[in-house]
DNA sequence: TTCAATCTATACACTGAGTGAATAGTGGAT
DNA sequence: ATCCACTATTCACTCAGTGTATAGATTGAA
């Protein structure tokens, strides 16, 4: 996801505190797996090598010494480049349940079943997703649509890949 | 995709050199990014660590020196254990274009040009992949298809977004 | 025939991402 | 008095990934 350019992100809507990025960067993107305080500094310590922030001076009593860091120019336009600039999504072409299924089809493992497994996990998976859609506020409806719309695609495939099992078998084991 | 478990994998049919993998690798997997011969190198190592794999000695003569890697009894189980785990897909509930639009709305910034302009990169890119689906074999038919299916998901996901970007703005900035 | 290009094969140095533990001050409850 | 939670940062470490260096073998054209 780029914690780096989204921490630029939250930057550059005010200068902040590493402690308190990580705070604002969890209560927005965090949810299921929260940024470690270490990933935040050194992401920072590379920022501002790169002059993409500047740490204003330290700040010493009424608590733990701390350093404010404000954004420069070049990291606005990094943000502003980052936001319209398109990605490219599976530019590579690779996924984890491709590489399983042909990996299982060439060392003639049952690729039947981790099909199947997967998608027991996934409908597993969307009934949560759905379950917690309920009571959540719009940033996490939209947040978990991504995911099971995700999760829709992946199934689809899963039932187009299953049924041409036999034959992509024989595709690679000939060539 | 996990490069160390596919070479594994790859590994689990027969033992190989670091070099043939490579190639192996960039048959199956490798279609629009070919693995670096470094990486291969560096897991291969990091996999004789673990005791997934052991190098049979050095062979010399014939061309320069090389090493055959073969899979471990534990490699092998390691394998198993990966086809037959499924995935947890969108654990985290995290994407770059999620965090791209908060970050937007966050810093008064076009959200809707952002979304707009992905929607047309993806536009572009499924033309693309279809286009690429025409004169391949199933095995880049089934790559296609995977890549087409998410990118659909995540005009799905767009339309929704850009439909309540208003409401969301209004919850980020209220909350 | 020779020599340049290409192929086979591996190693190494470096950066970035990410985790976990260590450190240290402050304020409040028991 | 002391124990705990909170604020705030640093450090040491591993893994992933890239680029470059090295070096012998093969091949084909001037």
């Amino acid at each position: 996801m780029n914690n780096s350019l989204t921490l630029l992100g939250l930057l550059s809507r005010q200068a902040s505190y590493g402690y308190d990025l990580k705070h604002s960067y969890d209560r927005y993107f965090g949810t299921g797996k929260a940024l470690a305080f270490g990933q935040v500094y050194s992401t920072l310590a590379r920022m501002v090598r790169d002059e993409l922030i500047r740490a204003l001076g330290e700040e010493t009593g009424g608590g733990p010494d701390r350093k404010k860091y404000e954004i420069t120019v070049a990291g606005q336009d990094t943000v502003r480049e980052w936001l319209f600039t398109p990605d490219v999504p599976s530019e590579t072409l690779q996924s984890n349940l491709f590489a399983k299924t042909v990996i299982a089809l060439l060392t003639d493992d049952d690729a039947d079943r981790l099909l199947d497994v997967q998608r027991a996990e996934h409908m597993a998976r969307m009934r949560q997703l759905t379950r917690l859609k309920q009571d959540s506020d719009l940033l996490h409806v939209l947040m978990c649509d991504h995911g099971l719309f995700h999760i829709e695609a992946d199934l689809r495939w899963i039932e187009l890949t299953s049924a041409r099992l036999t034959q992509l078998k024989k595709e690679l084991l000939s060539a």
